[in-house]
DNA sequence: TTAGGGTTAG
């Protein structure tokens, strides 16, 4: 009789290589048969590589080894915890979960206790599937079951799972605790300030790109520097966390900067770091730098070629995306969801309709999937914004799935350019149905009642803003000097050189006056004098921010702004002059997409 | 045995 191999060559053994190897389940059940009778399957070691191997391949078959196991140690449960696949899903990940806890309870069963190996993959489930709930739960049990403090693992999962629940103060409290961070929770930590900003963005904490974003990314931004000077090293995914963070804001000094760190410190200018890189040049209006660094780069996925792409969308440069969705497909790249997204919004942006119906029809042909929601959305923006409000209508009310708020917004915001009121109502019921609870859609009814100057209708709407308690999202712009992101409100006086920025703007509206310019009063939504909707319009948060830039920067330097929302039609009309009249290139980056003006005239093209 | 990366409709 053979007798089963010693703990310590059962680590090593050929055997447990050729587990690895497993790519489906009749070699594991050889495999598994070899490691019986060579007395493998007695060890704890061979028989974790065994069920990791067979979570990969199928949850019965790995729920069957487990069954045939008396006394399954923590360890066991920890490793088909930590393999959620298709074959393993989360709930299954949870049942194990249950069975450490419960293991108690039928005695003569040992009692087991999760361990610090257990947590960071809980963690990891909950975010990655997005079970919030459970998160909270688990975060619980940690505190019931682990010594405190608790291991960075463990944190650094914490931190990452807080990050997708948008709640940044917990993250922060919770990094506040952790004695001599590593490097994994200091990544952690900046990647969950740019998370938030993007769960918060999207669950309505805020629906606008500035506020909380610069805040949120501005923090990110401190928190590196902090780490720097902890003496904790950067990695390449610190890089683009911060890459990220200097995009949401639209901070192009500080993103500047961390390329600059990057050459001179020796991080690899891998495809993660690069498309980071790409994104942030095109969200802060360089789309040259972001070209360059494309073009140069020795190896492209998709994820570069959609960040690219998407910046061709953003600048409005339809064409040029449409050569590279093509180049991309002649490399051998299937195009993906985002790729069809980035591309036809390209198309909407510049008005490019029949070539936006053929990327959409594409989408069956090329990847053999049916068009989403976010197709759909795109195809309905490109038909609305260019005139043909029926037919957009029609695409809503006959697709497959059921349309979403963002894809009736999108309806409501074609008709309101068009001053359609009766496909905006329809749209608008629809989707207060869907939002009651976003300013924004009121606030896009009662701009469409006000430019038909149906006041009373305006006003009962503005009227039902109040009663639900509903504010408007003031506007907002950032302007970057020398590196300090200065942030205007509309109509505010806050900022320190307020009282020479009020000069400066009625100098500007002196001279707008003198080059013929007449307010285009329709997006001021109230019933008031139109003198004074002159006024109201000339304190929108750009135009404060622009005169702000022209008192304080050198000629010559293009003004580049971040907007929180879209640029209204006469802020358009206005900044096209100045443009000409100080004979400055100013780029706005609004909630969409750029606009950059240029000797009176305006990237768009006047279609946004 | 365990954690942390790039793009995405308005």
């Amino acid at each position: 009789m053979r007798l089963p191999p010693s703990p310590s060559t059962a680590h090593n053994h050929p055997l447990l290589q050729l587990l690895r190897r497993c790519a489906d389940l009749p070699s594991l059940r050889q495999v598994h048969a070899l490691l019986i009778t060579t007395g493998l399957a007695l060890h704890t070691f061979p028989l974790s590589r065994l069920l990791s191997a067979a979570s990969r391949l199928s949850a019965a078959y790995s729920l069957s080894i487990l069954d045939r196991i008396t006394n399954p140690t923590v360890f066991l449960f920890n490793i088909l915890i930590s393999s959620a696949t298709p074959h393993h899903p989360p709930e299954l990940a949870l049942s194990h979960y249950l069975r450490i806890l419960a293991s108690g309870r039928g005695l003569p069963a040992p009692l087991l206790f999760p361990n610090s190996f257990t947590y960071p993959s809980l963690f990891k489930l909950c975010r990655t599937y997005r079970l919030l709930d459970h998160g909270h739960a688990i975060h619980a049990h940690a505190l019931k079951f682990l010594d405190p403090p608790f291991d960075h693992f463990v944190q650094s999962s914490l931190l990452c799972f807080y990050a997708i629940t948008g709640r940044i103060d917990i993250v922060r409290i919770l990094f506040d605790q952790i004695e001599d961070p590593d490097l994994a929770c200091w990544n952690s930590v900046i990647d969950a300030y740019t998370r938030c900003d993007f769960v918060n963005k999207y669950i309505g904490i805020t629906d606008t790109v500035g506020g909380n974003s610069a805040e949120l990314s501005s923090e990110a931004l401190s928190l590196f520097v902090k780490m720097l000077t902890c003496g904790v090293r950067p990695n390449e995914m610190t890089a683009v966390a911060v890459i990220i963070a200097c995009a949401n804001s639209g901070a192009l000094y500080q993103g500047k900067w961390i390329h600059r760190y990057i050459l001179k410190n020796g991080l690899k200018m891998n495809v993660f770091v690069a498309t980071a890189l790409i994104d942030m040049y095109s969200k802060c209006g360089c789309l040259d730098l972001a070209y360059q660094l494309f073009d140069k780069m020795p190896h492209r996925d998709i994820l570069s070629y959609n960040a690219m792409i998407g910046g061709f969308a953003i600048h409005g440069h339809g064409h040029r995306a449409l050569e590279l969705f093509d180049k991309m497909k002649h490399e051998g790249l299937m195009p993906d969801n985002t790729t069809f997204v980035v591309t036809l919004c390209a198309c909407s942006h510049v008005g490019l309709v029949e070539e936006g119906r053929r990327v959409f029809r594409s989408i069956k042909e090329d990847s053999g999937i049916d068009p989403k929601m976010e197709h759909y959305g795109c195809l309905v923006d490109l038909l609305g914004r260019s005139g043909q409000l029926e037919e957009a209508l029609e695409t809503v009310q006959s697709m497959p799935m059921k349309p979403n708020a963002v894809l009736w917004r999108s309806l409501l915001g074609a008709a309101r350019v068009q001053v359609n009121l009766e496909i905006g109502e329809v749209a608008l019921k629809n989707l207060l149905q869907l939002e009651p609870e976003i300013s924004g859609n009121y606030v896009l009814l009662s701009n469409m009642y006000a430019a038909s100057s149906r006041w009373d209708d305006a006003s009962r709407v503005r009227q039902s803003m109040k009663d639900h308690g509903i504010d408007k999202v003031p506007g907002m712009s950032l302007v970057e000097i020398d590196g300090t992101i200065h942030e205007f409100l509309t109509g505010d006086r806050a900022h320190p050189n307020s009282m020479e920025i009020y000069y400066k703007l009625e100098e500007i509206n002196g001279l707008l006056q003198e080059h013929g310019h007449r307010a285009r009063t329709r997006t001021v939504m109230f019933d008031i004098e139109e003198e004074e909707k002159e006024d109201a319009l000339s304190y929108h948060s750009e135009r404060l921010a622009i005169a702000f830039a022209l008192i304080t920067m050198e000629p010559g330097i293009p003004i580049r702004i971040t907007k929180n929302l879209r640029v209204c039609e006469d802020c358009h009309a206005i900044t096209k002059l100045i443009s000409v009249i100080y004979e400055r290139e100013i780029i706005v980056r609004d909630r969409i997409r750029f606009h950059d003006f240029k000797d009176g005239a305006c990237s768009c093209s006047d279609h946004w």
